[in-house]
DNA sequence: CCGCTATCGGAAATCGTTTTCCAAAACAAT
DNA sequence: ATTGTTTTGGAAAACGATTTCCGATAGCGG
């Protein structure tokens, strides 16, 4: 292996020089650098991170937990957006990304995770969809080693970062859509798992919805699942002009409920993802765009990790009418490389 | 940061012991072993893994490469999979994992990427589903840095291991199965990109039915979409008895092409993606073990980095049948946690 | 009771960087 | 020429573990 110091000697310069030409010093005269840099050239000298980290105490290491347990298969696409968004910007940020899902944190104690991160060096977490009151969570948090910014979930506190959408906004903006679109007068809300943050939001979105428009709305709470959709809209979707549901995969339960059921209603939901063009029929959805979301995080965890202040930031959404053709064509452009 | 140092001062003893007690080194004697236990608890002492990998040479660094190009969000399901076989087995087998997508490494030259994974110190390689002459896989099974297993991807060289199941029975099987159950006596094979290596195993298979049953055989190449699938079924369909296809998202799109042209013919796929339950009618396909296959290359990574011989390892796949309704009750046995 | 062999624990070198501190050199001002 | 100031480069001390090597102690048989 070829340290600093070959290159050192190679350029016959001390190995202090060495490491100040390649961090970028001042008060290298630009002699000495071309020396040193033809030397790292040579001898085809690949810094060791390991050693830099050691000694600068640095570690440049941040990990991203995941939410991979409530929705299935849906979540995936969202998943990889938010991977793919935070390992290319902390790339470009020379951070190095630890991926860790909430899966393999259930069998574990608290501290167990405390304990691993911490040999693992690792100094940032960007936490993506997970509760206030989440165990795993509250522990990170209270352990105070980690710099923490979190995705779709509340603030925690003042030297954390939070990135959301605001979703009381977007579930009102979608659902009054779908309501004029189709001069609904009534809504049936399948509103997922009661207590969560992100589901509460969306809550409050319909609910400003219904009372300006002076108009009922049901409030339906239930797993955030396919089924449980399904067996709402079963039940109770004859009774409303229009269903609103909390995420994508609800309406798409929902929808195959009413197809089934032969009856018609718009159904509107929430993420856009490609499985929408899957449903039967087109519907109204939000759109985040969860790689930028996820890059921005990355960014602001930098921030922290160099000093900055814990801040919130809001990033936007979009609506979007989701249909099968529109997949079919994206999918296209996408189809390179291969196996 | 309490250190190693701090922790034999309070146990009294030795540096070098305490670092034999961490590591179960034997000739410690069970005495000593308590105190050092002791002043680790009490002193909540988590060893530096920076410093053990600099001092170790051991860096236990190990990149995961993803292929996300070629199927848009089918593939997330299965990469997804990858990942979490990939990383649980690699926090059981103590290996630091770098996931690092096909995508990343498209602006940055050859020499770039190995110095990257250089600096990086990583030493071992998992890369699914990247073809032979891929010019990525071929400049880091050049550089001779790294240890290599590769997934569905042809053995690479000796000191490698690679990990498959076998594709062209696997194909003959669901091709098979298709066509006894459907009396067929004919076949249209829609094959996917020409040249692929998991493709042209796949072709074999087919083909090898074909010529054992005695009955033509109509093969047709093109991207790996759903898109040319839907055009490839609407231009040849009617000329065969079933349409076999390279992969789910292939199956989809024929399976929809043939619903909208109002004839029917069985149709099978490959993968056995969650799609496969939205494509409107039942499929045969096959269900590769997608979580176990990345755990046994992780297995297998680290028998080669603790110094093991490359080799081959088959595993084993299995003919299903998927319908919406399974999907649907899947999807609700995941559903836990939640936002 | 002596000496030999296991067993155990400790001192110190090492890994490859960063970083501090200092000396030498270069330059400027008087 | 002398002094003072700025650049520039080098020596050496960290960083926190692992690991080698060796000395001390204990155990044992004769």
């Amino acid at each position: 292996m070829v340290s600093i110091k070959d290159v050192a000697k190679q350029a016959g310069v001390a190995i202090s020089t060495v490491s100040k030409v390649l961090n970028n010093y001042p008060n290298v005269s630009e002699e000495t650098k071309k020396k040193v840099n033809q030397a790292v050239a040579e001898l085809n000298f690949v810094p060791n991170s390991v050693a830099a980290a050691l000694s600068s105490k640095q570690s440049g290491r941040v990990a991203l937990l995941l939410n991979l347990g409530n929705v299935s298969q849906a979540v995936d696409e969202i998943n990889m957006q938010y991977m793919a968004g935070t390992i290319s910007r902390a790339v470009a940020l020379n951070l190095d990304v630890i991926t860790i899902f909430d899966s393999m944190l259930k069998n574990k104690s608290l501290d167990e995770v405390v304990r691993y991160l911490r040999s693992q060096s690792i100094t940032g977490l960007i936490i993506f969809g997970m509760s206030k009151d989440d165990k795993v969570l509250q522990k990170l948090i209270g352990a105070q080693f980690f710099k923490i910014v979190t995705v779709d979930a509340p603030l925690v506190n003042a030297s954390s970062s939070a990135i959301w959408i605001d979703q009381a906004a977007a579930q009102y903006d979608v659902a009054k859509k779908t309501l004029k679109e189709n001069k609904g007068k009534s809504i049936l809300y399948l509103a997922g798992k009661k207590n969560g943050y992100v589901t509460g939001e969306r809550l409050k979105g319909v609910q400003r919805l219904a009372e300006e428009e002076e108009i009922p709305l049901l409030v339906r709470n239930g797993a955030f699942s396919e089924l449980q959709a399904r067996n709402l809209t079963l039940r109770y979707a004859k009774k409303k002009d229009i269903v609103v549901c909390a995420s994508d995969l609800m309406a798409i339960g929902a929808m195959r409920a009413l197809m089934d059921m032969d009856i018609f209603r718009p159904v509107c939901g929430f993420d856009g993802i490609t499985l929408m063009g899957y449903a039967g029929k087109q519907m109204n959805t939000v759109r985040q765009n969860f790689e930028r979301i996820a890059s921005e995080a990355v960014g602001e965890l930098k921030r922290l990790l160099d000093g900055g202040e814990g801040r919130q930031i809001v990033m936007d959404y979009e609506l979007v009418r989701m249909k099968y053709e529109d997949i079919l064509m994206a999918a296209q452009d996408k189809n390179t490389g291969g196996i």
